[in-house]
DNA sequence: ATGATATCCGAAAGCGTTTTCGGTTGACTA
DNA sequence: TAGTCAACCGAAAACGCTTTCGGATATCAT
C-alpha cells in the first residue's frame, strides 16, 4: 500500500544525498562501511525495493535474458523444457535476474527476434535449444554479437559456448553393451539427420560397432521422425531383412517404444527375440512391459549451468570459447536388453 | 551496429519535437494524420525500436506478466509446462508484451515473490496454476492487489479470474461411458483432495454412478499420488476387494497406467477383464498395448487465452469475475474401455 | 606549516521515453 | 472584422536510478 519507497527517501532520512544511497547500496568502494550498514538497515526497513526499469534505463543493462523456445515443428519439447526453464528461472533468480520465454513460430520470427534484440538490447543474452547440424543461428548470434549458450552443438560451435551431452559416447557405450551381452547384429534407428544430436548418436553407434569388431551394414543404419509411428516404421523396414537384427539401439525413448511395438506385432517380444534401447531416461520407459532400457542425461541441472554459463559470458567474466561443458549419459538397466537367444532367429538363418 | 535509433534522430530529421514523434508512433489523437505516416515511415527507414526500459519508467507500465511455475514437489510438471508457457508467449509477443517466469523452490519463496510484484509493480499480473482446493493464494493476490489469472479453480475463486476444464462433468461423462457399455461396479482412482482438480473428479464421478443409477460404494473411492506407483498400489488394493470393480475411472493418464501395470500383474487384461479409462489424453497413452482410453482437455490455447484475460485485467477492459472460462473435455476412444465380460468374474461373484 | 594523499560524499548530468499544458495556426461563425 | 473553436504541435517536467567528477575534510609525511 501507499507509494513504493524510492532513494530520495532514504536519502532525506539519513541527510544523504540519492548518490550516496545508490552506490551504497551497490556497495561502491568510495563510501564508508559505516554508511554502508547506514544506508543498508534504513533500506531494510523502509521496504525498499528498487525501480528496475529505472535502473536499468540508467545502467544500460538489463539483467534479463531470453530463453528460446523450439520453434514448434513437431511436439518433442515436452519433456525436458519443464524441467529446463525451472533451472533456468531458479539459477537467475539467486542473482536477481530475469527470465523471458521467446517463442517463435517459425524461423522467421526467430530471425526478427535476434535482430530486435539486436538493436535493442533489452535482452542481455539468449538461450537456445534443439540445435540442428548446420545451424545459422549460431553465425547469426555470432555475427549480431549476442551472447547466447546453446543447449546443444552444431558443426559451427567451436567458438561459441554450449553445453552438451556426449551423445557420440553413449551411443558407443550403449552399443558395446549390446555387444557385450553377445549380439552380432545389432541396428540403430536414427532421427532425422538434421539435428546435430541425431547424426553423433549415429556415429557413436558405428563406433561401437568397429571397437566390437563388427561391420557396420549400411542397412541396420535406419534413419526416420522423432515419433512413436516414426519407430514402428522403422522397425518393421529392418524386421523384413533377410538377416533380422538382434538388437537395436534407438535415437529416443520414444522411437523406442514405437519399434517395441512393432516387435510385438511380429510376434515377437521386446528383450527377447530383439533388443532395445532407447535414450532419453523417460520414465514413461519404465512404466511399459518389459520396461524399457534406456540413458538417462543429467538435465535438471543443465538449466543452472546454461544461465550460469551466460551470465558469465555477459559480464565479461569468461569467453564463448571457455564455456564448453559436455556431460555424459549413463546406461539405465532395464528389461529391454538382454542375450541373443539361442534358437532364434532359428530356420532363417 | 552503431547506435540504435531513438526519437531524437527521427525529430531531427522531421523537424520535429520527440514528443510529436512519441505521440505520432502511439497513435494519440492529437496528431495529423499526415505526420503520423511520415513519422512511421521515418520510424521504418531508421529500424527505431522504443528503448523499452526508458517506456516503462516514463509511463509506469511494465507491459509484462509472470508466470508462477508450479512449486516443484513432484515432477508432474512434465506434460502441459512446454506448451502453456508457448501459449501464454506468442499471445503476449502478439501485443509485445513479455513473458517472465518465475521458479519458486517453496511457497515461503513464492510469496516473497508476489510480495515483489506488489511493492515493486514491475509485473503487471501473474499466471499461477496447479491450484489447491483450498489455495491461500487467492487471497493474498486479491489482498495485495495483483491482478492474476489462475489455471485451476479453488474453493475461494468465486471473483476471481480463471480458465479450468469442467473436471467434474468429465467425469461424469467417463462414469456414464462406462456404465453405458454394461458397467455395474465402476471404481475411481483419485488424486490427493488438496488439489482443487482431484475432488472436482472424485465427484464428477459420483455424479455420474447416481444418474447412472448406481451406488457409490466408498470403498470404490481410491484415492493416491499422482503416479504411476500410485495407480497401481490403488489397483491392487481395488483387487483385493470381495467385489473387484470392472471399471476404474483414474484422475489422470500416468495413474491409468500404474493401475494398468496392476491389472496385468494380476493375470487380467486392461480392456477385458477390467476397463479403465484416464485423463489428460497424453500420447504415450496411445502407445501402450491395448492403447489407453482417456479424456483430453484443450490444452494448446489455454495459455493464449490466459495471457489474453490478463491483460484485459491489466488494462482494466474487464472484471475478474467476468473473466471465468470453463472447457470441456472430450472422450478419446482408445482400447481400454469395453463391455464387461460375461464369464467374469466367475466364482468370484 | 605546507603540500601531498586518501577518504568520503554531494552535485549534476544523464538514460530515452511519456504526458500534460499551453501556444500557434487556420478555418469558420456572426 | 473580430471572435470562437478545432486542429495540431512544441516545451518541459517528470519517471527513479546510475555514474562521473570534483570538492571537502581528515591524515600523513616533510
Amino acid at each position: 500500500m501507499g507509494e513504493p519507497t524510492k532513494l530520495k527517501v532514504i536519502a532525506e532520512r539519513l541527510n544523504l544525498s540519492e548518490s550516496t544511497i545508490s552506490r551504497a547500496l551497490n556497495d561502491y568502494q568510495d563510501i564508508s562501511s559505516q554508511t554502508k550498514k547506514l544506508v543498508r538497515e534504513a533500506a531494510r526497513e523502509l521496504g525498499y525495493e528498487p525501480n528496475m526499469h529505472a535502473r536499468r534505463l540508467a545502467s544500460g543493462k538489463s539483467d534479463t535474458i531470453g530463453y528460446v523456445m523450439p520453434v514448434q515443428d513437431g511436439q518433442l519439447t515436452e519433456t525436458f523444457l519443464g524441467e529446463l526453464i525451472a533451472g533456468l528461472a531458479t539459477s537467475l533468480a539467486g542473482r536477481s535476474w530475469d527470465l523471458t520465454v521467446l517463442a517463435p513460430n517459425n524461423a522467421e520470427e526467430e530471425m526478427e527476434i535476434f535482430q530486435k534484440v539486436a538493436r535493442t538490447r533489452h535482452l542481455s543474452g539468449l538461450v537456445i535449444s534443439r540445435t540442428y547440424s548446420d545451424d545459422p543461428r549460431f553465425r547469426i548470434l555470432r555475427d549480431l554479437d549476442i551472447p547466447f549458450v546453446s543447449h546443444g552443438r552444431s558443426n559451427d560451435c567451436a567458438d561459441t559456448a554450449w553445453i552438451d551431452v556426449d551423445n557420440e559416447g553413449a551411443f558407443a557405450e550403449m552399443t558395446a553393451h549390446l555387444a557385450g551381452l553377445g549380439h552380432r547384429h545389432i541396428a540403430h534407428i536414427g532421427g532425422p539427420p538434421v539435428y546435430n544430436f541425431a547424426r553423433q548418436r549415429a556415429e557413436g553407434w558405428r563406433r561401437g560397432l568397429t571397437e566390437a569388431g563388427l561391420a557396420a551394414a549400411p542397412e541396420y543404419g535406419e534413419t526416420t521422425e522423432l515419433s512413436f509411428e516414426g519407430g514402428r516404421g522403422a522397425m518393421e523396414r529392418l524386421l523384413k531383412l533377410d538377416t533380422v537384427p538382434t538388437a537395436v539401439c534407438c535415437v529416443s525413448d520414444v522411437v523406442a517404444v514405437g519399434a517395441m511395438q512393432a516387435i510385438r506385432e511380429a510376434g515377437l517380444r521386446p528383450g527377447r527375440e530383439i533388443s532395445v534401447i532407447g535414450y532419453d531416461g523417460l520414465d514413461l520407459g519404465a512404466w511399459l512391459d518389459p520396461p524399457l532400457t534406456t540413458m538417462r542425461q543429467p538435465l535438471q541441472s543443465a538449466g543452472r549451468m546454461l544461465a550460469d554459463m551466460l551470465i558469465k559470458l555477459v559480464e565479461g567474466e569468461s569467453k564463448p570459447c571457455d564455456s564448453q561443458e559436455l556431460f555424459r549419459a549413463s546406461l539405465v538397466r532395464r528389461g529391454t536388453a538382454n542375450p541373443p537367444v539361442e534358437d532364434w532367429p532359428g530356420s532363417r538363418r
